[in-house]
DNA sequence: TCAAAAGTGTTATCCTTACACCCATGT
DNA sequence: ACATGGGTGTAAGGATAACACTTTTGA
């Protein structure tokens, strides 16, 4: 109950900041040369409480400094306070809680290919399992769950069954968005991917690096999981509010709009439902205009209606 | 970017511990007498990473070790980084940064009236205009409601907005039982609650103390916001994970089940719908006995069938 | 005239909500 | 007999999921 005999610590940030083009999530990293590879990490740095008043607001003021980035929505993940969670180059002993934020930012770009130091990179080149927009990926039946069910076998009833949740392994089952996480523990878990081999856990595999192209390219620290919490709560809370418009332009098409969905669900909807949905939230409303830039018909432009944030309790598309 | 600059901080845990007990929602408060009054605070410690190896490992640890109680369910909440969020008795420079959780505790006892020290307190006493079960509470349109509309008109537009939807003020909205928070922070911001006389906030009514049968009893520092997120959080919660099960014991009537249920919520169910509700998510099973506890006919005995956490995504009571 | 994409109408189904009613026990 | 609380059937209404179809442009 006394205070005084609180250890110091530092308090580390760490931010998944979401963008969006070309139907394609993007998420910004750092990029580090490592002999003759490169380590992707999301950006990270202290918080000093002295120079700011909230923890989002130094979350804020880091992102501008370092990436030149004016964020919109911020909103807090999870508080990480493990010890071993990860060994830091420069630890001089320092024990390190660290805070994960989501964050979304308008008119990012994609990295130019090859580059190192801060860019936008798609985020499915970290969970290529989680993009259904092409159908059921093919690496999930031809390696990734073959591998953990060779994993699950010489495991126990718990893990057994968090997978069939996790990755849908039973009829009547189906495929949840929103489990990211869930399934990115059990890789990690199963020693399947870099991240395990790195934190030296006993891996199943242990003969080779896992591939990136079938496990998803690895990340510094325990990066890729805030970035996968990032994205099932991003994934969750689309359903319930209209943060989606925080990707899109001021105007936009209603095929514009679901596509961008679509990408961050990472699977299809239904065009006439989704359509209805935006109407029936009354979301959007119509700017008058159309836009030529179709290829076919002409579409309606439509722009946001931010009064439904006044209007309705939960705003959003659940589809 | 770099780690070495960062500023030494202590981290704090609090704890919003619930338990229940004859359909009254309780919570783990430590009272201290303060000038022949009493103040009550959640439990709270310092979180030392050299000895716990994760934060919520230090949680059930100094919970343990101050109160005596083993946990059920246990889940972070939020981390505050506030600078001048509360001042500190003994404080001598250090900067808090403090992580809120919510744990459920079974075989909870109301504290002995007068007592001081640690012990189970009903929840709605903190919270009087969340408790719905009698109908909807007189003292919102007697006292609250007034009050708090009194402040808007003098205000701006988003806050007339936020009170709009927090506290269902039109025709078509309905009061939405998981606004706790939302609630709360009106109240501390119209000036209308002891704590934010306390922060030396500017008060809209400063001459006279808030009447704890109105605005609820006060806690020190922030920890009735802490506890209001809980609420707030436990709510939603309930609707999608089977966590009522750690507050009923191991057998159960279904009406003492929907007791338990209300008693959180601060609501009725319908009786029906509520047992359709259990039975089509296989969340119990009959254990074949009866209990003739209850003044009419006997009632069925049941026990929380745990195989639903392996076969349902998310089994929960939506109502 | 055809491809491409926009945009719409309608139905079958499930889930939610609420009504009203019956049942088994103690006093 | 009747009060008390346990326990159930069923119908109305609304939300959801999916079908197939029409419209408007550019090439």
């Amino acid at each position: 109950m006394t205070r005084s005999e609180s250890t110091r610590i530092a308090i580390g940030l760490s931010a998944a900041i979401v963008g969006y083009q070309d139907q394609t999530p993007l998420i910004l990293t750092v990029r580090e040369a490592q002999n003759d590879a490169a380590m992707d990490m999301l950006p990270f740095g202290p918080f000093d409480p002295l120079k700011h008043r909230t923890i989002e607001l130094g979350l804020r003021a880091f992102v501008l400094a370092q990436a030149g980035l004016e964020l919109g929505h911020v909103e807090q993940l999870y508080t990480f306070g493990d010890r071993g969670r990860h060994a830091l180059p420069d630890d001089e002993g320092a024990h390190v809680v660290s805070v994960g934020y989501l964050a979304l930012s308008r008119g990012a770009k994609l990295r130019d290919k090859g580059s190192m130091g801060a860019g936008f990179q798609p985020w499915y080149c970290y969970f290529p399992w989680e993009d259904w927009r092409m159908g059921r990926p093919d690496i999930l039946d031809e390696h990734i769950l073959p591998a953990l069910q060779d994993w699950a076998q010489s495991s126990d009833d718990a893990h057994r069954n968090r997978l069939k949740l996790a990755f849908a392994l039973e009829e009547g089952l189906t495929w949840d968005d929103e489990r990211v996480l869930d399934r990115y523990e059990l890789l990690y878990e199963a020693g399947l991917i870099g991240e395990a081999i790195a934190d030296g856990r006993p891996s199943f595999t242990p003969s080779m690096q896992p591939d990136p192209a079938i496990f998803g390219k690895a990340m510094r620290y325990d990066h890729r999981r805030i970035l996968a919490t990032a994205i099932s709560r991003l994934r969750s809370k689309l359903k319930y509010r209209p943060l989606i418009f925080e990707l899109v332009g001021e105007e936009f098409t209603l095929t514009d709009l679901q596509k961008t969905f679509e990408a961050l669900a990472g699977r299809h909807f239904h065009k006439q439902n989704f359509r209805r949905l935006v109407e029936t939230n009354a979301l959007v409303e119509p700017t008058g205009t159309t836009s030529d830039q179709t290829g076919g018909r002409p579409a309606q432009l439509f722009r946001f209606r931010r009064e439904v944030l006044l209007e309705r309790p939960a705003p959003g598309i659940r589809v």
